[in-house]
Formats: structure tokens, sequence, C-alpha cells
DNA sequence: TTCCTAAAAGAGAATAATTCTCATTTAGAT
DNA sequence: ATCTAAATGAGAATTATTCTCTTTTAGGAA
């Protein structure tokens, strides 16, 4: 990703193309691994030593609103709290045919709760189950 | 769930039965939805408007430690910002055999992220494929 | 039942991530 | 080159949560 492609990549969606908006994306593209705020502040003040955090933020806000970044919610809002759950998943081992079945409630809680803010239009969910595929470790 | 039920979930754990932790307690079996800690404080604080809210982090904190809540992230630690992904899933429809391709970029990055931090031992994740079963609605 | 002590709660300051405010600067259209 | 809406900077404000420290209390022992 040149220098070029991120000023294109900014300027198609009609955003001006500034310094920082320039560093915030190089910073995206380069700090692999859905980097934080503070990840992606860090990296960027080595060049830019004066941005503002603030700036950054905003810059980010602004990248989300125009696709060009999205934004993940390894949690989204805040800390919440439940009693309960079940269900179970599968491990396919993609070498040897084994299925290993897998309970993960902290996983059933995050899906569940994530389908409840989804509210996936005509569909009622009933159940989840996780087809992960991989290879067990020899 | 009768407060003789809850302080005996107390008792089992070997955590003193104060009012404010069966107040705690009580709000979150009330409380459906994976109540938020200040939807918890906003409940108790109906009947217990002196509780102070460090306590109730306190005492979710120790309820969790001793299995009787679980802390629920429906975004874990702190936002982050990434570019691409990809993947689909299958909604099932359990009245009509229907199978539709399901597309949610949100969803994978979770999903993606939720394992990077679980890791799971002896086990090689190279793709996850959920199947959502339920029914469309008629 | 009363006493004792470790544990719990209260009050509010501290912290951390993020947002907001507003004065100053600047990209880019004219 | 000029102009202006948009962007940035600086730091205060906000929000969820944690921490500190003093006071209170649950519940076991006398």
């Amino acid at each position: 990703m040149s220098s070029e492609d991120i000023k294109n990549k900014l300027t198609e969606k009609g955003l001006k193309v500034t310094p920082q908006r320039m560093a915030i994306l190089e910073a995206i593209y380069n700090l692999k691994n859905h980097p934080t705020a503070e990840n992606i502040i860090d990296y960027i003040k080595k060049m830019h030593p004066n941005i503002a955090t603030g700036t950054v933020y905003k810059v980010l806000g602004a990248l989300v609103d125009n696709r060009l970044v999205k934004k993940v919610k390894t949690e989204n809002d805040i800390m919440r709290y439940d009693g309960v759950m079940k269900s179970h998943h599968h491990l396919y081992c993609m070498e040897s045919d084994v299925i290993k079945d897998y309970v993960d409630e902290e996983l059933d809680e995050l899906l569940q709760n994530y389908f409840e803010k989804k509210n996936l239009p005509g569909f009622k969910i009933e159940d989840i189950v996780l087809q992960v595929k991989g290879t067990f470790n020899k």
C-alpha cells in the first residue's frame, strides 16, 4: 500500500487528504492484528510526535464512517453479567477426520449477545453451532 | 429464585451473606438479557439507595470469581480497527430445509478476535463457519 | 449472646479510554 | 493567490471502572 494508494482511498471518499489521515491509515495498514487506538497513536507519534490524540480518534471515526476501516468490537459496549448458558460446537480436523466437541459458554454468551443486537431481519435464531475447521497439533 | 436460594448460593461458595450481595444477585437474576453494571446499579438503588457503586463492582467481581455470575464481553477490551475480512455462514430453516448464505464481516472479526485471544490449545484454526439454526418469518 | 476479627462496604479520589469544545490552521475549490 | 468550510491542536470533560483508606459488619468463637 503506497502513499499514492492511501491518498486515493481518501480522495475517493471525498475526504480531504491531510498528513494526519495519511499517517493514521498507513499505521492501520502496517499494524496488523487489529491495533487499538493506543497502538495507532504510539505508532504515529514516532513520525508525528505532535499529533493530538483527539485527532486520531476523530480521524478513526471518519475512516469508519467512510468504510475505509472497520471498528471491531472485541467487546462491544460495556461489561455485562449473566448467570446461565449452554450448547456445544465442533472442531473439525482437516487432516484426520476427527471431530471434537467444543464447549465454550463464554463464546455462547458472546454469540447470543451479538445476534441480540444484530437482530437478523426475517430470521428467528434457535441455536448456533460453530464448525471450527483446522488441524490438531501432532 | 427465592432469597433463601440466593443466600445458599453465597454460602456454598464461602462468601459472606450481605444485603448488598443479596441485592446484586437478585438484580442479576431479575434483570434478564445481560444487564450492565449500570443497569444493576440502577435496579438496586430502588431498594438500596445508599449502595456505593464501587461496592457493586467489587461484588460483581467476587461473584464472577466464584462462578456465580459470568462476565460477558459483548466486546472484550478496547476498540480496535482493521481494514479487511471475509467468509460466510449458513442460516438453516428448521421448518423448510432452506439454507441461506449469511455474510457478516463484523461477526468474522469478532470470532477471529475471540479465538486469537482464546488460543485453543492443540488446535490450529483455519476457518470458522456458523450454522445458525432457526426459522424464517412467514 | 456477646465479642472479635477478617472481610465487606462506603465515600470519594484516581485512572483510562474516549469525546467534546473552541480557537487556530489548512486543504483544495474558485 | 484567496477564501472558507473542514480539519487539527490542546486540553478540559465525560464515562466506566478501579483504587485507597476508613468505618462497619457477618459470622465464628468464647
